[in-house]
DNA sequence: TCTTGAGCTTCCAGTGACTGGAAGCCCTAT
DNA sequence: ATAGGGCTTCCAGTCACTGGAAGCTCAAGA
C-alpha cells in the first residue's frame, strides 16, 4: 500500500502519517521506487493512533499505549494507569474551561451589546469589580 | 518601573512581558541604560491583558480587547460580539472534552485493571467494538 | 514517444504562546 | 575589587502537526 491508500482508510493524512514516522511511531518499509510501502499491521497501527489520538491522548500516551499494546506480558493495570491519568488530565481541563465559560457568560449576559460605549466586559478586563 | 517589578505586580513573568512587547502588545518606554522603563498605564494594560488571558481569549482577541478598551469610540456591542464568539469556541472545547471524557471513562471501568493483559481499552483502541 | 497530471519524495518554515538557556551589560553593596 | 542579582539580546525548544517548494515516479492518453 502506499501512502495515499494508508490515508484514506485509517483517516490520518499522508503528512501525519510521514511525521509519524519521523518520530518512530510507525517504520513501513521502502518499495525500489523510494516509495513508503505499508503492510496491513502499519494501517492497523495507524489507526489506533487514530482512535487514541481522538481521545485526546498524548503522542507519548500513544506511544506508551502502542508499546503496551504490542507486549504480550503487559498487564492491564499499566494501561488503565495511563488511560486514567488522562481522565483526570481531561476532567482538569474541563473544570477550567467550566470556570472561564461561568466568568464569561455572566459577563457578557451583563453587556447591554449596543451603540454606546460602556460595557461591563471591559470593565471587568480593566481591573475587576470596579466596573460592576 | 524595571520589569521585575511589574512582573511582580501584574503576576506576569518577565520573559512573557517582553514577548508582548515582541508583538507590540505593550511598548515600555527605555532608561538611559537600556532598561525598559514602564509606567502605570504600562501595568495597567498587563493587567488587563493577564485577566483576558486568564479567561482564555487569544492573543489577538486581547489585541482587539485592548484596542477597542481605549477606543473612546467603541460600541459594546463589538466587545461583546468577541466575547460571544469565544464563549461559543470554549463551549465547543467543553463539549469535545466532555465526549472523550465519556468514552473513556466508560473505557476505565471497564478495565479490570490487574496483572493480566486483556484490557477493553486497548481492545477498543485496537478495533472498536471488536473487543467488547 | 511525448506529455500531462497525479502521487510520491525530502526539506524548510510556520503555527500559539510562551519558556529555557547562554552570553554579556548594569547597578549596588561590601 | 568583587560578588550578586537584575537587566539585556538572541537562539532554540515546546506540541502536533501543516503548508509549500522542488523534484522524482508512474500510469494513461495523443
Amino acid at each position: 500500500m502506499n501512502i495515499g491508500e494508508v490515508a484514506e482508510r485509517s483517516g490520518i493524512p499522508p503528512k501525519t502519517i510521514r511525521y509519524y514516522e519521523d518520530i518512530g511511531l510507525v517504520r513501513p518499509q521502502r518499495s525500489g521506487n523510494g516509495y513508503r510501502a505499508f503492510r496491513e499491521t502499519d494501517l492497523h497501527k495507524l489507526a489506533f493512533l487514530g482512535r487514541a489520538r481522538a481521545l485526546g491522548f498524548s503522542i507519548e500516551d500513544c506511544r506508551t499505549l502502542l508499546s503496551l499494546y504490542e507486549d504480550e506480558s503487559r498487564e492491564s493495570a499499566q494501561v488503565k494507569a495511563v488511560a486514567e491519568e488522562h481522565l483526570t488530565a481531561i476532567d482538569d481541563k474541563i473544570a477550567q474551561l467550566q470556570s472561564m465559560r461561568e466568568t464569561l457568560s455572566h459577563l457578557v449576559r451583563s453587556c447591554h451589546g449596543d451603540h454606546r460605549p460602556d460595557c461591563p466586559i471591559l470593565s471587568d478586563l480593566a481591573g475587576g469589580p470596579a466596573g460592576s
